[in-house]
DNA sequence: CGGCATCCCTTAGGATACTG
DNA sequence: CAGTATCCTAAGGGATGCCG
């Protein structure tokens, strides 16, 4: 299944996922979308120039959809589409693992 | 299924798959036990100081095990433990999302 | 063979102030 | 509100040489 032909195949979406932030902010995006404040809030103490770099090269790789509301104030909300909706199950096996790992670490504890 | 809570939560996890160049490097070790000079190789151009630096992070995490067989010259043979083999769904999934992602692209590009 | 030790450098990311 | 513009630093990672 997993051989070594995966290994420079998969090398497009490590660098999709590349960065400190991108799995934290992908996260929030798929819990629904998101307008700039409320990411930063929720990713706090994510600095905006950071948020800014990652939006936006997510934006480039077609994951997320920046749309712009206009008026004042500004609104803009960022939306994963389908292409980034896809990433879903590799969070949903992260999210698996870390808890069979917890439960394996309360098990060994409690002897 | 997923939502915020997961966020804190699969902050070991990330911190396990940081580094550029650790990915790759479980990928190979999920096809199977390696020697030092062998993941060098394979995983060129990568230094042996990164190398060493990431097998130690994840030995030290328990994701993976050193042996040393004693011996002129040298033996080393790095391996996944029992919870590095558990990481592997991620990775089916990430290379799921691959296979995918490019038969997207070339059926568009078949129009 | 399988590393350390060293030095160097790039760059992701932080802090802060300002703007359409 | 949603960013940009600057400036700055910490550190991950590269290159090289030596050693048990």
């Amino acid at each position: 299944m997993l051989d070594r032909s995966c290994i420079e195949a998969i090398d497009p979406l490590l660098e999709i996922l590349d960065g400190k932030w991108t799995l934290p902010l992908l996260l929030e995006l798929f819990v629904g979308t998101r307008r700039f404040g409320e990411l930063r809030r929720r990713l706090h103490p994510i600095s905006p120039k950071t948020l800014t770099d990652r939006l936006r090269v997510l934006e480039e790789k077609g994951i997320i959809t920046r749309t712009l509301y206009p008026g004042v104030p500004l609104h803009v909300e960022y939306e994963l589409t389908e292409r980034g909706w896809k990433l879903q199950p590799i969070f949903a096996a992260m999210w698996a693992w870390v808890q069979e790992d917890d439960l394996n670490a309360n098990k060994k504890n409690q002897l």
